[in-house]
DNA sequence: ATTCTATTTTCAGTTTATTGTCAGGAACTT
DNA sequence: AAGTTCCTGACAATAAACTGAAAATAGAAT
């Protein structure tokens, strides 16, 4: 489970870390200071704690934006307790829940464990390959956090070894994959969409070994 | 929140329980294959999820007379995708909102909590695009603060992109969301479609994924 | 019914991106 | 060094998508 955690001061990561790894859950935690930060991708996360208190603008303009691409990430506002009115206005803009600082940890955990049940049944599945992000449902490809664009051809072939990652697969093998039975390739077609995937997707995710294929996403011992 | 959902058939009924349930509120369904069923007492729920598709008469026809018993309880439709006409008429009738099958479960899930947000005194869920302002129970779409009007397919088209924000939808499937299933479509009408609303709703809005289909709401291109 | 209007669907010509191929060079193996 | 195997820029052929406009259809008004 990845939580994004917007908010300016301190601490809050670890203890949640601390508090909600064990009971089962990976805990991948970001902090962002600022807006602009945090505004980037959400649909990565399972789940988004959204501080108010934010130095660079309110955090409702920030849950307002996200909400407006359509996402829907569950949204958790953790505001003082003074900000009622905050509140009100968090749950109009789209926040599923809210807390009032100061807050029980195991009350957070609680409400945390409760939007993870309830988005267990439909998981996206996100695929994270070092700087690559791919989402596999929505055609996505980020790398560093840009999107990065792939003809039909070049997701065909990327999906082959995300399909077997780790795994040797051999130029034949590709081929079957990208074409159809009768449909023959007499050119070294695979290599040139190879060079293109890494230029695209950067040059370490696909490794070469000479003579038997190529293979995409363990390990890399890299460098020779 | 007790939810009174008016089907043929099976199935639905227990998802929604699953969904729903976790988020506190006590999902409380009925199945109903008839009107005659249902028209019992709808004022002991708070939600009413209608389908259209009953076998002993038009769904319209039991909304309609719901809501002249001074009914205000809040009813989602849930229309099958060639009944375009059936959701204009919904909405006229008195829904409150409507889905087109096959629809997501989280998409439902959202409509629900929006439906029971505004039935609190909230205001409805008005989508943003951009410079696009959609809102999805009125019908109404505004680009930069101007009316845009569109005519019932080219809101059927859209409809299937906002219903998915960022999802990736090949024309087959954006077919299959317009054209009920024997009436096929031999020309490029989806691409004459999707050529209309860029023109109607800006050129950004649509982003086309050659050999793949089509993509709304996420993401710029770049990268590449 | 008949006409009129707006929408839907089809068609065709144009534009654009992708594909597969090649060729020269780089890198590895022996 | 000689012989493979792989890499990658360039390019023509191809396939996909765009779009203006005509034809067909549906809907409303008379």
């Amino acid at each position: 489970m990845r939580i994004l955690l917007v908010e300016d001061t301190e601490g809050l990561g670890e203890v949640i870390q601390d508090q909600v790894a064990d009971e089962g859950h990976a805990v991948d935690w970001v902090k962002c200071i600022s807006q602009a930060d945090s505004s980037l991708r959400t649909t990565d996360y399972d789940l988004i704690l959204l501080d108010l208190m934010l130095p660079d603008g309110n955090g409702i303009d920030l849950l307002k934006k996200i909400r407006n691409l359509g996402e829907t990430t569950p949204v958790i506002i953790l505001t003082a307790r003074d900000q009622i009115s905050d509140r009100i206005n968090g749950l109009n803009a789209g926040a599923d829940d809210y807390l009032v600082k100061p807050f029980d940890l195991s009350e957070l955990c609680a409400r945390i464990a409760a939007v993870s049940r309830r988005y267990a049944g439909n998981p996206n599945p996100i695929i994270h390959l070092g700087a690559l992000e791919v989402d596999m449902t929505k055609h996505l490809i980020f790398r560093d956090g840009i999107t990065v664009n792939l003809t039909a051809r070049e997701w065909a072939l990327l999906e082959a070894f995300i399909q077997r990652p780790g795994t040797l697969l051999s130029k034949s093998q590709l081929e079957d994959h990208l074409y159809a039975f009768g449909s023959e390739i007499e050119s070294n077609t695979i290599e040139v969409y190879i060079s293109r995937l890494r230029k695209k997707l950067g040059k370490d995710q696909l490794e070469t070994v000479r003579g038997l294929g190529y293979r995409m996403g363990y390990s890399g011992p890299q460098g020779r």
